[in-house]
DNA sequence: CGACCGATTGACACAGCTCAAATGAAGTGG
DNA sequence: CCACTTCATTTGAGCTGTGTCAATCGGTCG
């Protein structure tokens, strides 16, 4: 059961995408995972081998370096998520990815999944949509980092937090485990780890969350998605159970 | 020879991210593309029909209101991208494109695109391939907006519009046209217009780029790249004539 | 107990914003 | 061909959000 884990998130997440078979889901039982623990700072994929993977518990990230020292988290993946998938048809696009706090990473060769994507072209579309999904996401933290000021900003991340641990079950009651550090969330926002601080205190005092070390907890849901103008839409296709099909890899197979 | 433009254009940018057959090039060609000008400031998708659009000449953009008023640019589009392709898979996603300038865009139905993937795995492929590599920018910028100060922000910006129109014969010796406003630039920026005017005669004064209403000559593309930070890593697999293949899509055609 | 790391606080500097007004360029219509 | 409008660029002045630097505090672990 325990050991069941990655799967039922990996098909918790899909499930939500697409309509999968019985067949596809046996395909996605049988993909190699190798799961593992990762302390929060550790390097998750190894350089000389890349491969895609499966966040089990915790929270992942891609970030770059920019300029001396400057890093910026440009992407964020909860339980279920699929990291690194680009480098599937990017060879040599790795995000350097890493864990935000520690965390549960299963990983995944990239060879398995193309074979299971060779024989399923109904996943192969699963995975397409879930880039998309996650290109909606980029652009909604381009239009965060662009304009709005640090409190929304970080107003916002908690929001997006919320609702993607709830989709997948991870979060109830407005409330979840984060071990993050402030640098953390200065990263993912950009802004200085002191501003992050003074931020945080701020949403505190606001009474909109509750942010312990290991524990965060929001207090006034509206109050905060009205600082962080957050609106779920561009959520919809990460959060609906299943999306209504426009195109279907799965016609052509009919011939 | 006018009307063979756009697909030009398509093959053009498809042809350096995967190799196609010349059954592909038939499909692609008998794509039926609605070409037209728009005019700087017009809507490009009609709400009641969401499809894709080719940009064939000038620029086009996705965009975000957030707050009262503000615009945030996402995307950016040049001649021979094809935007609004999430649509296929994510209904109702909009991107709310428009043209930055005066443009020449040419329509796609989705349901013409779904024929044709459902026909070619291969091109299939292809475009998700285009996904990874627009995303690769997304992540690009996300760095850029929460990390780099306004004058690095403006002059990466220009780097990166030289290398991708330089990709596709649009731009040549570092000198191109472009009918932007400065507000524009500020809103792909996140600054103030006010403040784009500033950043842009600072360039200008710095001697680093020519740029009056309609044209912008890189004088000093070094410096530029220096100030922007500027490394065309992540624009490879954008550039890149062919890149190599790890997963490919026609190898289960074979059975 | 000492070392270390993250959270917190204060003081100060500055990049960039807002407001407001002036200038210039490009139509539009009489 | 000349008012007149409109829109983009430019300039100045003052304000503010956020960064930097530096010190302190608190917890955790060996």
């Amino acid at each position: 059961m325990e050991s069941g884990r990655p799967y039922s998130r990996l098909l918790n997440r899909l499930d939500r995408t697409a309509v999968l078979t019985s067949a596809d889901k046996q395909l996605l039982a049988e993909l190699p995972l190798t799961v593992r623990n990762v302390a929060a700072g550790a390097a998750i994929v190894p350089a000389e081998e890349p491969q895609c993977i499966l966040v089990v518990n915790g929270f992942a990230c891609g970030s770059k370096r920019v300029g001396v020292g400057r890093r910026q988290i440009t992407s964020l993946f909860v339980p279920g998520d699929i990291a690194g998938l680009n480098g599937l048809l990017l060879p040599g696009s790795d995000d350097n990815l890493s864990p935000l706090g520690p965390a549960v990473i299963a990983s995944l060769p990239y060879q398995a999944l193309e074979e299971m994507l060779d024989h399923s072209p109904r996943l192969a579309q699963a995975f397409w949509r879930q880039s998309f999904i996650e290109a909606a996401i980029l652009r909604e933290w381009i239009a965060s980092l662009g304009r709005r000021e640090a409190l929304a900003r970080v107003a916002h991340l908690i929001c997006e937090l919320v609702v993607r641990l709830q989709a997948v079950g991870v979060a109830k009651d407005h409330s979840f485990t984060i071990c993050w550090t402030q640098m953390d969330v200065a990263d993912a926002c950009g802004i200085s780890a002191v501003h992050a601080n003074r931020v945080v205190q701020e949403l505190r005092r606001l009474e909109l969350v509750e942010w312990d070390a290991k524990h965060l907890q929001i207090r006034n849901w509206d109050a905060l998605a009205k600082i962080g103008e957050f609106s779920d839409d561009y959520l919809q296709h990460y959060v609906r159970p299943v999306p209504p099909v426009r195109y279907d890899f799965d016609r052509h197979l009919a011939c």
